[in-house]
DNA sequence: GCGACAG
DNA sequence: ATCTTGTCGC
């Protein structure tokens, strides 16, 4: 899909979609879905998956696992291109769609506003929240200690992109950002409401677990309901 | 030119 | 991202 773009051509592309970002308020979530992609190293098969889950309580109740191919390389500032067009190949296979993906990456939390969470949110025109493990982007001070502690994190020109946040006492901070469709606040509070017992929020790191297994041929491509007794992971 | 740099 | 050993905090 995007595999004979230019990094220019990327560029230019990520100014265009990013002036169709909308941060709305969202109503009410009943379900949020974790997506995510995994790969072997010099390989272009990309394996891409999106579970979901109920809000707030995290329960696992349907995922969807699709392969795609793609030679788009990864560079810093263009995740979207490599992964985007994997996550809508998978995205297709839901068929009843959540109220919010929530990407491993960034939403607005980027140069020219365009992170993965962000590119997927207007391609698919979705409620979507990038919540990264490391910073692209912006600066902030070192929130607290403490699980639930949060810092803004602002660019060069004192624009509040997003927030750093701890999600686990003696754990580096993830960072969060909106997407589309969201407010920078919703999809804080959002997050906060979605981590378990670990650093990473509950819908990306049941999705990462999933195509992690997908890839490592011990679960099947296609859209999978899981057991109401069930609990992976 | 130098440093930074999601996954 | 993936691979891999040791180490630290709770």
């Amino acid at each position: 899909m995007y595999d004979h773009y230019s990094f220019e051509d990327a560029t230019a592309y990520q100014i265009e979609l990013a002036k169709q970002l909308n941060f709305q308020s969202l109503n009410k979530i009943e379900t949020i879905a974790g997506a995510d992609i995994s790969f072997n190293k010099n390989s272009t098969t990309m394996y891409a998956g999106i579970a979901i889950l109920t809000y707030p309580e995290m329960v696992l109740k349907s995922f969807a696992l699709e392969t795609y191919e793609t030679s788009f390389p990864y560079k810093a500032g263009f995740l979207g291109f490599k992964e985007v067009p994997a996550l809508l190949k998978v995205w297709e296979l839901i068929p009843n769609k959540p109220d919010v993906v929530v990407l491993d990456g960034n939403g607005i939390l980027h140069p020219r506003r365009m992170g993965v969470a962000s590119h997927f949110g207007i391609l698919a025109n979705q409620t979507t929240i990038g919540c990264a493990k490391s910073l692209l982007h912006g600066q902030n001070h070192q929130p607290q200690n403490v699980k639930f502690s949060t810092a803004e994190i602002k660019n060069n020109a004192g624009e509040m992109l997003g927030f750093a946040l701890r999600t686990k006492r003696n754990c580096a901070p993830v960072y969060v950002s909106a997407g589309h469709l969201i407010t920078q606040e919703e999809s804080l509070n959002t997050i906060k409401k979605s981590v378990g017992n670990y650093r990473i929020p509950e819908p990306t790191r049941l999705a990462h677990n999933l195509v992690n297994d997908f890839r490592l041929g011990k679960l099947e491509a296609g859209f999978h309901e899981v057991a109401p007794s069930l609990t992976l992971f």
